[in-house]
DNA sequence: GTTATACCTGACAACGTTGTCTACTGACAA
DNA sequence: TTGTCAGTAGACAACGTTGTCAGGTATAAC
């Protein structure tokens, strides 16, 4: 900046001013003060300007994730980075795997860049560490599952609401015999989905079978192991709900395998790619992520701008896409 | 720090070497600082002090992909993370979808924080304006797609080889009409595959028919309408080659559509999740994105770290999965 | 010609750090 | 006791900006 004041001979002060589109500075002034900066090659130094400046805003903010490559998460932030470059912020990005200490350095270290807001997609189970943040004027908003001991915003599937839907659907096709494949109990969204297949179960008069409920199922291979033992088991169910994305992939494989994908029903939470192409089509328990993320970005900004009112939490609804798996009568 | 370094009874220097983990500090008084640290709730800002850091490092970098929720993308990301998160990096990330200005935009915007790196997947068609971040220090590596008049080091995949294997595959199954679908022209890597192609066809001796040749296909909805034309042309081809993802997607929908997916040969570009349980599975070129992000997140590090040796080009080789529709006779 | 009025411009300090350099402390040998 | 030497601690300036405020310069009105 100094070499730019030399150059277009003014003060340092002046080419701040030309820089940041301050009013003052005559437009031919002005001018001369923008070809210096394009003749010295000058870039802007953000963070000295954000450490100076009164308001103190560095223009981005961190979004922590479950993992940036899984088709939900990643949904969700480029739904966030939409919302982010209209307003100039810049979007910091980390996964954290479903563990709670990588979640709370991923938090240390965008604090430690100033970032203006949060966006966290928990993996912890204990949010009281950042009371410290939002002290300090962080903006914290939650996405797809809700904190723990902490008050913030948060954006959240109906996911029980979601299941009973599901879990109706195939009531409603003459299924008695209904399996559920859950994933880690510890995971707030996989306890509210098992809830609701307990709730909706309840509601339609059949008694759970603990036999037909596996949980803590993380991951394909595990799902296609409980799948197998469900339907080899003396009394198999008639029909599967599969309580997450990677879940439903297992449990198809193994009905694929066995043979059975047109006589067992299956219905999964959470859409997939080229579900409607497999035979039959899956039918899903959709979330929106895009509507998710964009919702809570929208937040996260209202909150950065000075919103100070208390904490808001909003639901965004579930919808069923029917493709055949789901309508297999038993 | 002021505050912790009167609440410690120290200089704020002292406050600064037990923060930044610097020997010269007797462990009682760095206790002493600690507990001061955490009574105050002090969060040390990383702004200020790569301001003040004599080799300016901010400890992130930026990564500029085609769009952070592709499948592709994501997964390059992904890797590009957990090498930085090694290093105590954090990462920027930002979409560009094909837009060459938001690229430069995007740049910008990680050049004004003063990244202390880029990994780019470009969209634009000319990178000469990266030689002024390049004179500031910036370590810069592309991914996936050549940069254009300018000089860098790149990790790339075949693409042309990786089309030639799929084609030549075919022309072993008995195929001499093969189809080929690609994406925009002006995409570096939709052009090179475009290339592998017309030479694989050339080294089998075939005569490449322009009406079996259909390019610039963006998007699933364009494939669909240009296989439905090819598929219902006078001669129509008994294999298609698809040239990315969602090329595949929409050539294979439209097969099912017309009862022909199990007597077309498809391979496609690309692996895609639940190929393999499609029917028949769909036999693709699969490139290999962790290992292309974790490679060239290397390569950035080792630049940062002060590599300044002349710039690396490394390949990446596909492998094909034959799963089904790739091995269909004529 | 003088003064008032806008409007511009620049000197200076400060944001929260760290590099440099000086000064202090205590231990040990002479 | 004195001198030397580590080892440790602190004062100060500086990183690249911007907020504050004082000062300068046209222009217009008297």
């Amino acid at each position: 900046m100094r070499e730019v004041a030399a150059a277009a001979r003014v003060s340092i002060k002046t080419v701040s001013r030309v820089v940041n589109g301050e009013p003052g500075v005559t437009p031919r002034l002005a001018e001369r003060v923008s070809a210096a900066v394009e003749r010295v090659g000058y870039r802007h130094n953000l963070t000295a300007s954000s450490l100076r400046r009164t308001d103190g805003r560095s223009s981005s903010i961190g979004v922590v994730l479950e993992d940036v490559s899984n088709p939900f998460s990643s949904a969700l932030h480029r739904a966030i980075e939409d919302v982010a470059v209209e307003r100039g912020f810049l979007v910091f990005a980390g996964s954290c795997d479903e563990d709670g200490n990588r979640e709370r350095r991923l938090v240390s270290a965008f604090a430690s860049r100033r970032v203006d807001g949060l966006i966290v997609q928990p993996s912890s189970e204990d949010h009281s560490y950042l009371v410290a943040e939002r002290k300090a004027g962080t903006a914290i908003v939650f996405v797809d599952r809700p904190p723990a001991f902490f008050d913030a915003d948060t954006v959240l599937t109906d996911n029980a609401a979601g299941v009973r839907l599901g879990v109706q659907h195939l009531v409603a096709n003459g299924h008695r015999r209904i399996g559920y494949l859950g994933d880690l109990r510890t995971i707030a969204t996989a306890a509210e989905r098992c809830r609701g297949y307990v709730e909706e179960m309840a509601a339609q008069r059949i008694d759970v079978n603990q036999r037909l409920v596996r949980l803590d199922l993380r991951g394909i291979e595990k799902a296609e192991a409980a799948t197998t033992e469900l339907l080899g088991s003396e009394e198999p169910p008639t029909a599967l709900f599969a309580g997450q994305n990677m879940i439903t992939i297992g449990a198809f494989r193994v009905l694929r395998r066995l043979g059975l994908h047109r006589r067992i029903a299956l219905i999964g939470f959470d859409d997939i790619l080229l579900a409607d192409l497999l035979e039959p089509g899956i039918t899903v328990i959709a979330q929106d992520p895009a509507l998710i993320g964009r919702t809570a970005a929208d937040m996260l900004f209202r909150r950065i701008d000075g919103d100070r009112s208390s904490s808001e939490h909003l639901i965004v609804p579930t919808r069923m896409i029917t493709r055949g798996s789901g309508e297999i009568p038993p």
